[in-house]
DNA sequence: CTCATTTCAGGCAGACTGACATCA
DNA sequence: CTGATGTCAGTCAGCCTGAAATGA
């Protein structure tokens, strides 16, 4: 009863159905994916990233980085500031009400990452992750 | 040295990295990925197609098929016609044209495929593959 | 002057919704 | 009339390139 899909690689299968999970629940909340990793980013490093630093992490051009960081501003998620010893630099901060919203978001995504790994030994998904890991290894070493 | 990325879901990392690679590599031959993924189920399924059907294995909406169909068509990669018992049904099927350009994007597809596997045992491949399975099936549960 | 960071305008593939025609 | 299939127009997030501004 399962169609299969074999025509399409098992990986993409789960990022494409693991995306529209996050898009669908995230709207509830009011933030788009691309917002909701960036509010993880900053939450995660309490330093103030450069906006370079954050493309980086995500692995987009610091261009892209700019268009969410504007909208995450106007939405006073987060705040910028020159850096004192830099001025080209643009340090971005995550705010209270930044913070707020990224729980929210949190929980609808832990509920997808807990659904896709649910009825997986703990054995086997950090065998899944080192291999992933491994993968991604491989994937930059080609670029 | 390795920048690690613990805030990106690794799966996510490695799609992104896969279709970026996908996107170049592509390009060579004159094919979107898009385009590849319709053109090698159409390979795979010489029983000729509905738009219907090709969008339930591609998982997305049949308007969204219906634009890569017609770019397709106009290059010639495939050819439509009505079906004879239900003329609604449009049969969508590959040319000799859209095999041959196939066969050159699954080069480069393959290059990146074993590119991604390099290094990684059959044992720990299979087993990646049953938890990627295992994965997908709680995602559809989801929707 | 050269280089790095951000910003801005414009473009593009991928996917969506919603309205419509066609036909079972 | 109802429902299924495909078509078409318009929209959207996400990412890109390339040019300009700003400052090291």
């Amino acid at each position: 009863m399962d169609s299969q899909c074999s025509d399409i690689p098992l990986l993409a299968q789960i990022t494409r159905l693991q995306f529209q999970l996050m898009h669908q629940f995230l709207s509830d909340v009011g933030l788009y994916p691309g917002q909701f990793f960036v509010l993880q980013i900053l939450s995660d490093h309490p330093e103030e990233l450069s906006q370079k630093e954050i493309g980086a992490m995500l692995m987009i051009k610091p261009s892209s980085v700019n268009q969410i960081i504007v909208n995450l501003e106007k939405a006073s998620f987060i705040t910028r500031s020159h850096d004192t010893k830099d001025r080209r630099v643009m340090r971005v901060a995550i705010t209270e009400k930044g913070e707020d919203i990224l729980k929210q978001g949190k929980k609808k995504y832990d509920l997808i990452q807990n659904k896709t790994r649910e009825g997986i030994s703990s054995d086997d998904l950090t065998g899944f992750d080192r291999i992933a890991s491994m993968m991604i290894a491989n994937l930059k070493d080609m670029q």
